[in-house]
DNA sequence: TGACCTCCCATGAAATCCCATGTTATCCCA
DNA sequence: TGGGATAACATGGGATTTCATGGGAGGTCA
Protein backbone atom coordinates (compact mmCIF):
# COMPACT_ATOMS: atom_id res chain seq x y z
CA UNK A 1 0.00 0.00 0.00
CA UNK A 2 1.19 3.07 -0.99
CA UNK A 3 1.06 4.92 2.75
CA UNK A 4 0.74 8.91 3.72
CA UNK A 5 0.65 10.36 -0.10
CA UNK A 6 0.29 14.20 -0.81
CA UNK A 7 -0.48 16.84 1.63
CA UNK A 8 -3.19 19.21 2.54
CA UNK A 9 -3.75 22.14 4.53
CA UNK A 10 -6.61 22.72 7.05
CA UNK A 11 -7.73 25.18 9.31
CA UNK A 12 -7.39 25.04 13.03
CA UNK A 13 -10.62 25.89 15.01
CA UNK A 14 -11.36 28.09 17.99
CA UNK A 15 -10.93 25.06 20.20
CA UNK A 16 -7.66 24.19 19.15
CA UNK A 17 -8.99 21.10 16.85
CA UNK A 18 -8.22 20.40 12.95
CA UNK A 19 -9.94 17.93 10.38
CA UNK A 20 -7.53 14.69 9.89
CA UNK A 21 -7.13 14.64 5.93
CA UNK A 22 -9.55 12.01 5.33
CA UNK A 23 -7.16 9.55 3.23
CA UNK A 24 -4.39 9.98 5.85
CA UNK A 25 -7.47 8.78 8.18
CA UNK A 26 -8.02 5.50 6.05
CA UNK A 27 -4.57 4.78 6.32
CA UNK A 28 -4.70 5.37 10.04
CA UNK A 29 -7.58 2.51 10.08
CA UNK A 30 -6.18 -0.08 8.01
CA UNK A 31 -2.84 0.34 10.61
CA UNK A 32 -4.75 0.04 13.44
CA UNK A 33 -3.57 2.14 15.95
CA UNK A 34 -6.11 3.49 17.94
CA UNK A 35 -5.58 7.50 17.88
CA UNK A 36 -2.58 8.48 16.73
CA UNK A 37 1.63 8.69 17.34
CA UNK A 38 2.85 12.27 17.28
CA UNK A 39 6.67 12.95 18.16
CA UNK A 40 8.69 16.11 17.17
CA UNK A 41 10.79 15.31 14.63
CA UNK A 42 14.70 15.99 16.05
CA UNK A 43 16.11 17.51 12.57
CA UNK A 44 13.34 19.87 12.15
CA UNK A 45 10.73 22.21 12.79
CA UNK A 46 7.84 19.57 12.08
CA UNK A 47 5.75 16.91 14.05
CA UNK A 48 5.86 13.02 12.66
CA UNK A 49 2.80 11.16 13.03
CA UNK A 50 1.51 7.81 12.74
CA UNK A 51 0.56 4.79 14.11
CA UNK A 52 2.08 1.08 14.38
CA UNK A 53 4.11 1.26 11.67
CA UNK A 54 6.30 4.82 12.55
CA UNK A 55 6.27 3.42 16.28
CA UNK A 56 7.81 0.31 15.46
CA UNK A 57 9.97 2.07 13.56
CA UNK A 58 11.42 4.49 16.26
CA UNK A 59 11.04 0.75 18.54
CA UNK A 60 13.66 -0.41 16.10
CA UNK A 61 16.06 2.35 16.60
CA UNK A 62 15.52 1.83 20.43
CA UNK A 63 16.30 -1.54 19.92
CA UNK A 64 19.81 -1.27 18.82
CA UNK A 65 20.87 0.18 21.93
CA UNK A 66 21.32 -2.28 24.75
CA UNK A 67 18.55 -2.42 27.19
CA UNK A 68 19.16 -0.43 30.61
CA UNK A 69 21.92 0.49 29.44
CA UNK A 70 22.54 4.54 29.86
CA UNK A 71 22.35 5.29 26.16
CA UNK A 72 19.20 3.41 25.91
CA UNK A 73 17.45 4.97 28.62
CA UNK A 74 18.86 8.56 27.92
CA UNK A 75 17.58 7.97 24.04
CA UNK A 76 13.94 6.22 25.36
CA UNK A 77 13.37 9.44 27.62
CA UNK A 78 14.56 11.82 24.55
CA UNK A 79 12.28 10.12 22.27
CA UNK A 80 9.10 9.61 24.62
CA UNK A 81 9.36 12.38 26.75
CA UNK A 82 8.17 14.92 23.71
CA UNK A 83 5.87 12.01 21.92
CA UNK A 84 1.98 12.32 22.40
CA UNK A 85 -0.75 9.91 21.49
CA UNK A 86 -3.68 12.39 21.13
CA UNK A 87 -7.45 11.20 20.48
CA UNK A 88 -9.06 11.86 17.32
CA UNK A 89 -12.66 12.49 17.61
CA UNK A 90 -15.65 11.16 15.84
CA UNK A 91 -15.30 13.71 13.04
CA UNK A 92 -11.79 12.71 12.46
CA UNK A 93 -10.49 15.51 14.15
CA UNK A 94 -7.27 16.10 16.75
CA UNK A 95 -6.15 18.60 19.24
CA UNK A 96 -3.05 20.63 18.64
CA UNK A 97 -1.27 20.59 22.04
CA UNK A 98 0.74 23.23 23.08
CA UNK A 99 3.94 21.22 22.99
CA UNK A 100 3.36 20.81 18.62
CA UNK A 101 2.26 24.42 18.87
CA UNK A 102 5.62 25.34 20.38
CA UNK A 103 7.48 23.06 18.46
CA UNK A 104 6.03 24.10 15.04
CA UNK A 105 5.37 27.73 15.00
CA UNK A 106 1.67 26.76 13.89
CA UNK A 107 -0.95 29.47 14.72
CA UNK A 108 -4.09 29.15 12.75
CA UNK A 109 -3.50 26.32 9.59
CA UNK A 110 -1.52 23.10 9.51
CA UNK A 111 -0.03 21.70 7.03
CA UNK A 112 -0.51 18.13 6.76
CA UNK A 113 2.60 16.09 4.37
CA UNK A 114 2.72 12.27 3.70
CA UNK A 115 5.87 10.63 3.82
CA UNK A 116 4.66 7.41 3.31
CA UNK A 117 5.12 5.50 6.47
CA UNK A 118 4.28 8.45 8.72
CA UNK A 119 2.81 12.06 7.51
CA UNK A 120 4.62 15.54 9.29
CA UNK A 121 2.88 17.94 10.88
CA UNK A 122 3.99 21.96 9.41
CA UNK A 123 3.02 25.45 9.85
CA UNK A 124 2.33 25.79 6.32
CA UNK A 125 4.69 28.76 5.38
CA UNK A 126 7.33 26.51 7.13
CA UNK A 127 6.68 23.65 5.33
CA UNK A 128 6.55 24.97 1.97
CA UNK A 129 10.74 26.61 2.29
CA UNK A 130 11.02 22.90 3.93
CA UNK A 131 9.33 21.25 1.04
CA UNK A 132 11.24 23.33 -1.92
CA UNK A 133 14.36 22.89 0.14
CA UNK A 134 13.78 18.95 0.30
CA UNK A 135 13.52 18.93 -3.49
CA UNK A 136 16.58 20.26 -4.33
CA UNK A 137 18.39 17.85 -1.97
CA UNK A 138 16.16 15.17 -3.36
CA UNK A 139 17.54 15.67 -6.54
CA UNK A 140 21.17 15.95 -6.10
CA UNK A 141 20.77 12.34 -3.78
CA UNK A 142 18.92 10.87 -6.64
CA UNK A 143 21.42 12.10 -9.73
CA UNK A 144 23.96 10.86 -7.11
CA UNK A 145 22.24 7.40 -6.94
CA UNK A 146 21.53 7.40 -10.67
CA UNK A 147 25.67 7.70 -10.86
CA UNK A 148 26.29 4.91 -8.95
CA UNK A 149 24.05 2.52 -10.80
CA UNK A 150 24.89 3.72 -13.81
CA UNK A 151 27.80 0.88 -15.46
CA UNK A 152 31.18 1.54 -15.74
CA UNK A 153 32.31 3.97 -18.42
CA UNK A 154 28.59 5.45 -17.87
CA UNK A 155 27.87 9.30 -18.21
CA UNK A 156 28.29 11.57 -15.74
CA UNK B 1 2.85 -8.19 -20.02
CA UNK B 2 2.94 -5.10 -22.58
CA UNK B 3 2.22 -2.22 -20.19
CA UNK B 4 0.99 0.79 -20.86
CA UNK B 5 1.02 1.48 -25.02
CA UNK B 6 0.31 4.03 -27.28
CA UNK B 7 -1.06 7.16 -26.45
CA UNK B 8 -4.71 8.90 -26.32
CA UNK B 9 -6.20 12.46 -25.70
CA UNK B 10 -9.04 12.72 -24.10
CA UNK B 11 -11.66 15.94 -23.04
CA UNK B 12 -11.73 17.45 -19.42
CA UNK B 13 -15.12 17.88 -18.79
CA UNK B 14 -16.72 20.96 -16.74
CA UNK B 15 -16.03 18.95 -13.26
CA UNK B 16 -12.55 18.59 -14.03
CA UNK B 17 -12.97 15.15 -14.96
CA UNK B 18 -11.48 12.56 -17.81
CA UNK B 19 -11.69 9.32 -18.99
CA UNK B 20 -8.54 7.37 -18.28
CA UNK B 21 -7.61 5.10 -22.00
CA UNK B 22 -9.81 2.08 -21.37
CA UNK B 23 -6.19 0.14 -22.53
CA UNK B 24 -4.66 1.67 -19.61
CA UNK B 25 -7.11 0.96 -16.99
CA UNK B 26 -7.40 -2.80 -18.33
CA UNK B 27 -3.56 -2.57 -17.44
CA UNK B 28 -4.07 -1.05 -13.84
CA UNK B 29 -6.33 -3.56 -13.10
CA UNK B 30 -4.42 -6.13 -13.50
CA UNK B 31 -1.51 -4.37 -11.78
CA UNK B 32 -4.25 -4.30 -8.70
CA UNK B 33 -3.68 -1.05 -7.10
CA UNK B 34 -6.85 0.41 -6.08
CA UNK B 35 -7.24 3.84 -7.41
CA UNK B 36 -3.76 5.25 -9.18
CA UNK B 37 -0.56 6.48 -8.35
CA UNK B 38 0.58 10.29 -9.49
CA UNK B 39 3.40 12.00 -8.99
CA UNK B 40 5.02 14.95 -10.57
CA UNK B 41 7.77 14.01 -13.34
CA UNK B 42 11.04 15.91 -12.09
CA UNK B 43 11.88 15.92 -15.70
CA UNK B 44 9.65 17.41 -17.41
CA UNK B 45 5.97 19.14 -17.26
CA UNK B 46 3.98 15.76 -16.87
CA UNK B 47 2.62 13.71 -14.51
CA UNK B 48 3.97 10.06 -14.07
CA UNK B 49 1.13 7.47 -13.28
CA UNK B 50 0.36 3.63 -12.63
CA UNK B 51 0.07 1.46 -9.81
CA UNK B 52 2.17 -0.68 -8.20
CA UNK B 53 4.69 -1.42 -10.42
CA UNK B 54 5.84 2.41 -10.57
CA UNK B 55 4.99 2.70 -6.58
CA UNK B 56 7.46 -0.28 -6.41
CA UNK B 57 10.14 1.61 -8.50
CA UNK B 58 9.91 4.70 -6.10
CA UNK B 59 10.00 2.81 -2.46
CA UNK B 60 12.94 1.08 -4.07
CA UNK B 61 14.36 4.49 -4.46
CA UNK B 62 13.90 5.44 -1.03
CA UNK B 63 14.53 1.88 1.28
CA UNK B 64 18.23 2.84 -0.22
CA UNK B 65 18.26 5.36 3.13
CA UNK B 66 17.75 4.13 6.18
CA UNK B 67 13.90 5.22 7.77
CA UNK B 68 13.79 8.73 10.37
CA UNK B 69 16.95 9.96 8.93
CA UNK B 70 17.08 13.23 7.89
CA UNK B 71 18.02 11.91 3.67
CA UNK B 72 15.02 9.60 3.91
CA UNK B 73 12.79 12.06 5.29
CA UNK B 74 13.33 14.70 2.65
CA UNK B 75 13.47 12.09 -0.45
CA UNK B 76 10.40 10.74 1.01
CA UNK B 77 8.93 14.36 1.72
CA UNK B 78 10.34 15.06 -2.06
CA UNK B 79 8.55 12.29 -4.03
CA UNK B 80 5.49 11.50 -1.96
CA UNK B 81 4.50 15.84 -0.80
CA UNK B 82 4.60 16.04 -4.20
CA UNK B 83 2.17 12.64 -5.30
CA UNK B 84 -1.32 12.24 -4.89
CA UNK B 85 -3.63 9.12 -5.30
CA UNK B 86 -6.66 9.97 -7.39
CA UNK B 87 -9.53 7.54 -7.13
CA UNK B 88 -11.17 5.98 -10.41
CA UNK B 89 -15.06 6.33 -10.46
CA UNK B 90 -17.27 3.88 -11.96
CA UNK B 91 -17.19 5.06 -15.40
CA UNK B 92 -12.96 4.68 -15.05
CA UNK B 93 -12.47 8.48 -14.82
CA UNK B 94 -10.14 10.65 -12.87
CA UNK B 95 -10.20 14.33 -11.51
CA UNK B 96 -7.24 16.24 -12.75
CA UNK B 97 -6.70 18.17 -9.66
CA UNK B 98 -5.14 21.90 -9.27
CA UNK B 99 -1.25 20.27 -8.57
CA UNK B 100 -1.80 18.39 -12.13
CA UNK B 101 -3.01 21.57 -13.38
CA UNK B 102 -0.26 23.53 -12.28
CA UNK B 103 2.94 21.19 -13.21
CA UNK B 104 1.08 20.70 -16.82
CA UNK B 105 -0.55 23.81 -18.07
CA UNK B 106 -3.50 21.04 -18.80
CA UNK B 107 -6.56 23.27 -19.41
CA UNK B 108 -9.11 21.66 -21.45
CA UNK B 109 -7.57 18.27 -23.00
CA UNK B 110 -5.40 15.68 -21.56
CA UNK B 111 -2.86 13.56 -23.56
CA UNK B 112 -2.27 10.03 -22.04
CA UNK B 113 1.33 8.65 -23.22
CA UNK B 114 2.15 5.04 -22.50
CA UNK B 115 6.01 4.49 -21.20
CA UNK B 116 5.67 0.75 -20.28
CA UNK B 117 5.52 0.38 -16.65
CA UNK B 118 3.78 3.24 -16.74
CA UNK B 119 1.91 6.37 -18.45
CA UNK B 120 2.52 10.34 -18.66
CA UNK B 121 -0.11 12.81 -18.20
CA UNK B 122 0.24 16.02 -20.54
CA UNK B 123 -0.84 19.06 -22.02
CA UNK B 124 -1.74 17.73 -25.68
CA UNK B 125 0.50 20.85 -26.90
CA UNK B 126 3.16 20.35 -24.71
CA UNK B 127 2.98 16.49 -25.39
CA UNK B 128 3.87 16.72 -29.18
CA UNK B 129 6.83 19.00 -28.53
CA UNK B 130 8.53 16.88 -26.21
CA UNK B 131 7.64 13.37 -28.13
CA UNK B 132 9.20 14.91 -31.07
CA UNK B 133 12.36 15.79 -29.32
CA UNK B 134 12.49 12.29 -27.68
CA UNK B 135 11.91 10.59 -31.31
CA UNK B 136 15.59 12.93 -31.92
CA UNK B 137 16.92 11.59 -29.05
CA UNK B 138 15.94 8.41 -28.94
CA UNK B 139 17.64 7.96 -32.90
CA UNK B 140 20.62 9.24 -31.66
CA UNK B 141 21.06 6.96 -28.75
CA UNK B 142 19.76 3.89 -30.82
CA UNK B 143 22.66 4.51 -33.85
CA UNK B 144 25.10 5.28 -30.99
CA UNK B 145 24.40 1.92 -28.98
CA UNK B 146 24.22 0.05 -31.98
CA UNK B 147 27.72 0.32 -32.29
CA UNK B 148 28.98 0.45 -29.12
CA UNK B 149 26.96 -2.28 -27.37
CA UNK B 150 24.72 -4.81 -29.15
CA UNK B 151 22.50 -6.70 -26.29
CA UNK B 152 23.36 -10.14 -26.87
CA UNK B 153 19.70 -11.57 -28.44
CA UNK B 154 18.38 -8.87 -26.97
CA UNK B 155 15.06 -7.55 -28.10
CA UNK B 156 13.66 -4.38 -28.88
C1' DT C 1 -17.64 26.82 40.00
C1' DG C 2 -15.02 27.45 36.06
C1' DA C 3 -11.81 25.94 32.54
C1' DC C 4 -11.46 22.21 29.55
C1' DC C 5 -12.66 18.23 27.06
C1' DT C 6 -16.09 14.96 24.59
C1' DC C 7 -19.79 13.96 22.16
C1' DC C 8 -23.28 15.46 19.00
C1' DC C 9 -25.55 18.05 15.34
C1' DA C 10 -25.74 21.73 11.45
C1' DT C 11 -24.06 23.45 7.06
C1' DG C 12 -21.98 24.52 2.60
C1' DA C 13 -18.82 23.04 -0.71
C1' DA C 14 -16.76 19.48 -3.13
C1' DA C 15 -16.26 14.75 -4.53
C1' DT C 16 -18.60 10.53 -5.90
C1' DC C 17 -22.19 7.69 -7.68
C1' DC C 18 -25.44 6.63 -11.11
C1' DC C 19 -27.89 6.99 -15.35
C1' DA C 20 -28.39 8.90 -20.20
C1' DT C 21 -26.56 9.72 -24.89
C1' DG C 22 -24.01 9.85 -29.11
C1' DT C 23 -20.25 7.85 -31.53
C1' DT C 24 -17.14 4.48 -32.89
C1' DA C 25 -15.46 -0.06 -33.16
C1' DT C 26 -16.71 -5.01 -33.25
C1' DC C 27 -19.44 -8.90 -34.28
C1' DC C 28 -22.52 -11.77 -36.80
C1' DC C 29 -25.16 -13.49 -40.41
C1' DA C 30 -26.98 -13.68 -44.81
C1' DT D 1 -18.31 -9.35 -48.17
C1' DG D 2 -21.68 -5.88 -47.21
C1' DG D 3 -24.57 -4.16 -43.76
C1' DG D 4 -27.32 -4.14 -39.84
C1' DA D 5 -27.19 -5.47 -34.84
C1' DT D 6 -24.36 -5.13 -30.72
C1' DA D 7 -21.06 -3.86 -27.50
C1' DA D 8 -17.48 -0.65 -25.79
C1' DC D 9 -16.35 3.81 -24.72
C1' DA D 10 -16.00 8.81 -24.03
C1' DT D 11 -18.78 12.38 -22.32
C1' DG D 12 -22.56 15.06 -20.05
C1' DG D 13 -25.49 16.00 -16.13
C1' DG D 14 -28.53 15.19 -11.96
C1' DA D 15 -28.71 13.07 -7.39
C1' DT D 16 -26.32 11.62 -3.30
C1' DT D 17 -22.61 11.29 -0.07
C1' DT D 18 -18.37 12.74 1.99
C1' DC D 19 -15.77 16.04 4.20
C1' DA D 20 -14.03 20.14 6.54
C1' DT D 21 -15.63 23.33 9.66
C1' DG D 22 -18.47 25.79 13.09
C1' DG D 23 -20.96 25.71 17.27
C1' DG D 24 -23.93 23.81 21.37
C1' DA D 25 -24.72 20.73 25.47
C1' DG D 26 -23.24 17.71 28.98
C1' DG D 27 -19.29 15.82 31.89
C1' DT D 28 -15.15 15.98 34.56
C1' DC D 29 -11.46 17.36 37.33
C1' DA D 30 -9.37 20.59 40.23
Amino acid sequence: MAGFVSHFTNRLDAKGRVSIPAPFRQVLARDGFEGLYCIASPHCSAIDAGGNELLGEIQTRLDTFAKLSPDHDALAMALFGVSETPKIDGDGRMMISDMVREHTGITDQVTFAGLGYKFQIWEPKKFREHSAEAAKRALAMLSEQSVLTTPPGGSA
